[in-house]
DNA sequence: CGATTCTTTGAAAACAGTCAATCTGTGTGG
DNA sequence: CCACACAGATTGACTGTTTTCAAAGAATCG
């Protein structure tokens, strides 16, 4: 079933033995809607690839209410990377929203496997700045943008996405209720 | 005067060859208040050390509003690293508020160096990793907590910065009106 | 078809933003 | 040393938006 994770590091130049010692070390694993992969409190060990399906990771306020950090789809890496750098334990859950194919990586596996394969080193470079460039963008929306400009975004942004999960995810997502969200639809279009 | 440059680099374990092939290729570089490191449209060629001083970077709006994404004081790496890293144009201001000695080095020197020298990267890292945590928990704050909470959150996690910067910038930080920052000050506290 | 999940909607209340004026403290130059 | 300018902080009245809570309407799935 990983046939498309290693798809996807061919892309990325690894030769056949470097790809060899990276099967041994993945582990496949495969998540039910609605199953947990992290919940708070345990350490997140490993780092995650999506092959298939959809997941969030969110964080639950003492009040109960849910906050979503971030989605994961086809060909996304996840993980609480706070947790997974640190090793303390996470403050968020990580859930599928399908039915998903995974793979994962123990941190000390992929720290090896980098050290040794540069290409991989490369992806995963690749990968953190990406995040981080999001993480910038997706910041200054939330501070400096209205809900509708901020619905706007990520309906282009990430349309993927958006198809995919529920509103009043969307809305946790940009930190707005789901009346909010539901206004902004009837004006906006759609 | 960039001596604090090195003594913040032996506490990670450089030995003495490995600064002197640093320090051929650092710039020193001092700003005045108010004087600009990075405006918009350029691109962000250097990742800058703060040695002394005090800097903001900021997004302007069409409307004119400033939106802070960054603070950076002493012993802060500080860059536009969406431009840095893709070598783009950037779409923010980096400005001094206070006089400031900063160290730069282009980020080719910069990966040259990190793939010589594994103390240097493991810096890099941490300094990377630090930063996404940050963001993580910036974005979890604006998106669950009230502006009180904050408000209070940023003055318990930056009061190093809080103590020196304007009032009005810790709003536009966090993401509220200066109206709303002193109406929370009047109740919560000084 | 029944049950669950998702989306929309209404009315009331709470809240934050705008604008403009005032107040404060700091520092500069005459 | 004083006067003035300047940047920063607070305040008030008003406006507009968002949240809350609850309930009803759609849609989806088994």
């Amino acid at each position: 079933m990983h046939q498309a994770f290693i798809d996807y590091l061919k892309k990325t130049g690894l030769n056949d033995l470097e790809l060899q010692r990276i099967e041994k070390v993945i582990i496949p694993r495969k998540l039910r809607r609605r199953q947990y992969l992290l919940q708070e409190g345990e350490i997140a060990r490993y780092n995650c690839f999506v092959v298939s399906g959809c997941l969030r990771m969110f964080h639950l306020s003492k009040s109960g209410t849910e906050h979503i950090l971030r989605f994961a789809i086809e060909n996304y890496w996840l993980s609480d990377y706070e947790s997974y750098h640190a090793g303390k334990p996470s403050k968020c859950f990580i859930e599928a929203l399908e039915d998903c194919e995974l793979i994962l990586i123990t941190k000390e596996d992929l720290d090896l496997l980098c050290n040794d394969i540069p290409n991989l080193r490369m992806l995963k470079d690749n990968w953190e700045v990406q995040c981080s460039d999001a993480s910038q963008n997706r910041i200054l929306s939330i501070i400096s943008e209205t809900p509708e400009e901020r619905y706007a975004r990520f309906l282009q942004t990430n349309p993927h996405v958006f198809n995919r999960v529920p509103l009043h995810m969307v809305a946790s997502y940009l930190g707005m209720s789901r009346k909010t969200i539901s206004r902004i639809r009837q004006s906006y279009g759609r």
